[in-house]
DNA sequence: ACTGTATGCCAACATCCGTTGACCTCTGCC
DNA sequence: GGCAGAGGTCAACGGATGTTGGCATACAGT
């Protein structure tokens, strides 16, 4: 087997540490407060790099957010406990991968992030819920009520930082959450 | 009985125009993007009036959310439709009034913001969890999945903007979401 | 070894931002 | 009628930001 034969760059270790430090920026910061300047003197270069590999502040952005963000296996989780499993995966994503932090920040005020969040919701959330439930609309609208519960979840534990809810235990949160996503995934419609 | 005698100033009309201006800009752009200047060209004004009345775009901003945010008449929901009950309140809330939008969109990047979120959580759905279950500590993680799921409604109807959380009637939405509020209120500990 | 090119830094530009102070104008009071 | 003060405009400042072009250096191919 060969090598992948991408072009072996030497910037490319130039390329991945301005990425790097761009993902933990926008993530903490949202788009306007993370400055290219500040990203730079992060990744340890001049402001100018950033423009040279990347174009400009929104094409770097842009290479933050194009990662394939997707939940593990869901192909294969029982019908019986989905909602647990689900809720427990979008932790654990959450927690070790800084884009669904970048693009919950940015989202709310750049619609740039917003479609991107909303693309999130079309491929992985929206397919999910295709395969509980007869009609197409049905199913959007039970994709939304999950995403609404999971992402307020995440807006209130991680962005917003109430107390109580930074202090629930992952046990605690995927016992009672866990049910709220099962309901609105299998319950008949009310 | 006499009117109120807050001195009436000749500047007031002007002043409230300028909050406004603000009330929209944040709103709809967030605390970053919404400038003093735009503000000021909305209430067709100069720019240093508005430093002249508020002191900085920080004072502006916290004129701006320092209103009374008050869920109404909650002492009186029967604890058996308490959730149908506050999700119609909230989502009146939400639509009639923008500093709910406002705090959101300045909240999650802004610690000011997000501060005066954490003000209205204590202060509003914290109280109405305290009555309805015994331990202060239980009350305050109820209160956080409550506002987890109202605040993530909000978040993609209003904000993201997910096309069927958007779509989704006000009749559905209560069907779907009220009894969520209402097991995490009422039900016992899982 | 030579040379073209990629890599990197430096200095600067144009623009926008919040903020300030000088100046004018209108109003209400003695 | 004159005057003090409030209401309002204007131009400018200092700083930060995204972005650009020029220049030095180190590498890779011949």
């Amino acid at each position: 087997m060969a090598d992948t034969d991408v072009p072996r760059r030497r910037s490319d270790v130039t390329r991945a540490s301005i990425l790097d430090a761009a993902r933990a920026r926008f993530a903490a910061d949202g788009y306007e407060r993370a400055t290219v300047r500040a990203i730079a003197q992060d990744a340890g270069i001049d402001p100018s790099m950033v423009m040279r590999y990347y174009g400009s502040k929104e094409g770097l952005f842009a290479a933050v957010i194009d990662v394939e963000l997707v939940l593990p296996d869901l192909a294969e989780i029982s019908a019986d406990d989905v909602g647990t499993v689900l809720v427990g995966h979008f932790l654990d994503l959450w927690e070790h991968d800084s884009v669904l932090q970048t693009l919950l920040r940015v989202g709310v005020t750049n619609e740039a992030g917003a479609e991107r969040m909303r693309g999130v919701f079309s491929g992985q959330i929206l397919p999910l819920a295709e395969r509980f439930v007869a009609t197409r609309a049905d199913a959007a609208r039970r994709a939304a009520l999950v995403a609404s519960q999971v992402l307020g979840m995440a807006l209130v534990r991680y962005v917003l930082r109430f107390g109580p809810a930074a202090q629930m235990s992952r046990a605690d949160l995927v016992a009672w959450v866990g049910p709220t996503v099962q309901r609105y995934l299998t319950a008949p419609e009310p």
